[in-house]
This record gives structure tokens, sequence and C-alpha cells, in this order.
RNA sequence: GGCCAGGUAGCUCAGUUGGUAGAGCAGCGGAUUGAAAAUCCGCGUGUCGGUGGUUCGAUUCCGCCCCUGGCCA
């Protein structure tokens, strides 16, 4: 696990080629097709040596959650298991690790049709009177959750409508399958953060070169998407895409685009912080490759 | 070379009738349970160009110097 930017990929190919492993991406854009350039999905190159599972798995006006992304995953590492291989998981969307590792509680899954009469009410009272609402039906929720948090409040609402119960019960039990597999978590921390903060630049103007803007109008002419959509969120697409509904010049959402990435960067980085058991290498430093082969092999000598 | 306008946070700027300064953007820290590349919370990070002078006290007033832009030569 690393931020966006940090060789992950690279890193995963490598242990493909040493160790035969079986890669699952674990990355929350990539799984959708014709999201290649602005994901930096691995090419057909890179497939070739070292498949990904999980990617291209999704139309972009489709949604996914960390739910399915935990059943998916499960079922994938069973196969490469199967397959005799261990399974590499790779990628930096952390709630998806985290609900892999430690499960998520039984909650009903989203209602479309809910979901949007509480978008229209948030459109219209805005945030404050819904959480309100929440204090009366789920206060333990409610005092955990800022009154400015539309996205929580929704969610939060929708479960205590659809379960008849509130939230933070729920909450209170994880379901974990304990012992079925153990994780070595290797994270990718970039040494320097003015040096993460060039190459997320530099990265961001070489897909614009490669074609990121034809990929996000091309997605745009199919007519069926829109902006509100979590593929169409995504980092660089939602500016990208905002530039050609007008609202801004294409320099202006190179730099917007390039803002969010590094902010992106910076939420990962807080979530690998606090993320028990980890062994972190700088994956810019020189001898960065080297280092992280001698570990895992280490590791794989003494039985792990 | 002369005249004018500027030099204040990383950037764009505001401001102080003299009591060491604040907005936006950027940045930093944190939260994170079926949208998570999402959503939200918190935090000004500063030789006020330099140097003398006036003053109890100067970023503010005055002199000189440096730099940038414009106009005139």
């Amino acid at each position: 696990m690393g931020p966006t930017a940090s060789g992950k990929t690279a890193l995963a190919v490598e242990l493909v080629r040493r160790f035969g492993c079986g890669i699952v991406s674990v990355d929350s854009a990539m799984i959708y097709r014709g999201m290649d350039v602005g994901t930096a999905k691995p090419g057909r190159d890179i497939l070739a040596v070292a498949p990904h599972r999980l990617i291209d798995i999704l139309d972009p006006a489709e949604s996914y959650s960390a739910a399915r992304f935990r059943s998916d995953a499960l079922a994938a590492m069973g196969e490469i298991r199967t397959a005799g291989r261990v399974p590499l998981l790779a990628g930096g969307t952390m709630l998806y690790f985290d609900a892999l590792q430690h499960g998520l509680s039984e909650l009903p899954s989203a209602d479309p049709g809910l979901r949007a009469e509480l978008e229209r009410r948030l459109a219209e009272e805005g945030s404050p009177p819904l959480h309100a609402e929440l204090a009366r039906l789920d206060p333990v929720a409610a005092a955990r959750i800022h009154p400015n948090d539309p996205q929580r409040v929704q969610r939060a609402l929708e479960v205590c409508y659809i379960s008849g119960r509130p939230l933070s019960e729920l909450q209170g039990r994880r379901r974990v399958e304990s012992g079925e597999y153990r994780y070595i978590k290797l994270a990718l921390v970039p040494g320097g953060r003015a040096l993460l903060h060039e190459i997320i630049e530099r990265r961001f103007r070489s897909m614009m070169s490669e074609g990121f803007l034809d990929e996000v109008a091309k997605l745009r002419a199919r007519g069926d998407l829109h902006g509100g959509l979590p593929s169409m969120r995504a980092v660089g697409y939602r500016q990208l895409w905002q530039h050609l509904e007008g609202e801004f010049d294409l320099p202006e959402a190179v730099r917007r685009g390039v803002v969010a990435t590094r902010r992106y960067a910076k939420r990962q980085l807080t979530w690998l912080r606090s993320e028990p058991d980890v062994n972190s290498f700088d994956s810019y430093a020189p001898r960065f490759m080297d280092d992280v082969l001698a570990f895992v092999e280490r590791s794989v000598a003494a039985g792990v």
C-alpha cells in the first residue's frame, strides 16, 4: 500500500516476477473500464506479465462499494491460493484494505430510491437539519458525525430507515473472519513531501500528453454519465469534466487536478500513519527495490 | 538617465490616522464501516525589500539604496 505516484505498480510487477504472486488490485478507480490514462492503470504489456484482478470490472455508470470489494477480493484471493500462489494486494484505497482486514458490520446496502430522496433534501435543506433528524434516531452516531458531513449523515439516516435500528448499534458489531489470511503489510512512503509533489505534478502532466483529456471527453460523449457519479468524481476526471463543461480553462483544470492529487496522496498518508504493523519503505530512495525485495526474501525464508 | 506605480504568508492581495498584521488560494495535521481518487473537521505557516533618521515605540512617517512593472528619453 502507498499513496498515488509512490511506485506501487512497479514493485508489484517485480514481486510477481520474483515470487510468482497473483495480484489483486485495491483501487476504487481502476475498477472502471475506459478509465485508463487518468488512473495510471497498468498497460497491456505489464498486465501480460503481471495480471491484475479487480481491474476493469465495472462500467463508469455503476458504483462499487467497500463491501463488494471485500467479497470480490476474498474470492480473488481464494482463486489465487487454489492456483498455488500467494495473493499480492496492491493499491491505495485504504478503506478497502481496512474492510478486507477488519471486515464490515452487517449493514443494509445502499438504496438508490432512498438515496435520491435524501439527496433532494440535502440539496434543499442542507445537511444540518438532516443531522438533527439523525440525532433523534441515533444520538450516538449523530455525535460522531459532523453536521456538515452530508455523505455520512445521509448514509446514517439511510441505515436507520432501512433497518429500523440505529447505525451506531449495528456498527458496534464488526464481522471479522480471523485467521484465514496473514497480511504482510508493505507501505511505500515517499521520503520528502516536496519530491512527492514534484512527481505527482510531472505524472499528471504526462497523463495529459498521453490523452487524458480525450479519455474524459470520450466518456462524456457517451451522454449517459454525469459529474455526480463516483467514477467521474475521481481525481483528475472531475476537474477535466468540469473544464469540458466550461467551468474553467485547461491550464486551470490541470492545476486543480494536480492539487486534488496532492490532497489525495496526503489523505492516503494519514491512513498509513495509523496503520498498525506496517513495514515502511521510502520508495524514492535509491536502494528501495533492493531493500524491499530483501525484506520479502527474509519473510519468505522465515516461513511467512 | 528622468517620472510614475509597486515591493506585506509559498501565490494573488488587503491593512495598520504609528502600538510587530489578515483574506482567498496553496500547504500542514486529523477523521474515515456498502460513493472512499469520496466526504468532512481543525491549523496562519511572516526579518511587512534593505538601511539610516524622527519617535517611548516604525511594517506604517521621512531620507538614501536595491528590485519589479509602466511611461518618457
